[in-house]
DNA sequence: TTGACATATCGCTATGTTCCGATATAATTG
DNA sequence: CAATTATATCGGAACATAGCGATATGTCAA
């Protein structure tokens, strides 16, 4: 099967269903607050309520933002007392915030 | 002061309004097409039905995923007698897709 | 135990996104 | 010109998500 000149010089493609985890990911990345949470998780462990006052949003609304990044795997958490601290797990989180950072600045910009 | 770490350690925050412009990206990658398509046109020009093609979606549905991305500044087109071929002008998104690579693997994984 | 605090969850509404068929425009071919 | 091809746009249905008040759970302190 000769093909196409194309199928020749596309070698990296990514399977589909790698895409569809990759694109879930993103969208769960694709929220201010939620960047916002990760940066400063990247630097840290922080309390639900220490990441709420940060972003300026109530806490339960946090614990939500939380939860759906504990869900696609990026956090964990551990409660100490009535507190509950989290952090991150995936690491590849760190690459990322760093494009995002080398596009969008990181304080400075 | 024991030097809480917190007050020390924070002068890495992007502001939140750059954060809101990079959760509008990162929501227009967030989809399995899209992230195809950006991958291909990461490695050369392609007209709308071959990206559609490669997609496995009808071409008028490619048409507005890439009007998306082109809204977002990801890419430009051009027109050629009845085709249009799209290619990348924000260059960030080869760093991007690289992460994303990394973590889903390209091809092999 | 009572009350305040920290976090988590529920139900709802408003809004946004995806996908699709139908239709439109524009270039090429016969 | 009419038919075909390639791309673009419109309108709506199905589904997903964000945000919010209310409420629940668990913890600490007095």
């Amino acid at each position: 099967m000769a093909a196409k000149a194309k199928s020749v010089s596309r070698p990296q493609l990514t399977p589909l269903d790698a895409l569809v985890q990759a694109a879930e990911c993103l969208k769960t990345l694709a929220h201010p607050h939620r960047l916002r949470m990760v940066q400063m998780l990247l630097q840290g462990r922080y309390t639900v309520g220490e990441l709420a006052e940060a972003c300026g949003i109530p806490s339960h609304m946090a614990s939500e933002h939380l939860r759906l990044m504990q869900r696609s795997g990026f956090l964990t958490s551990e409660k100490e007392g009535r507190k509950a601290y989290y952090k991150i797990i995936e690491l590849h989180l760190a690459s990322i915030m760093a494009c995002v950072e080398a596009r969008f600045g990181v304080g400075k910009a």
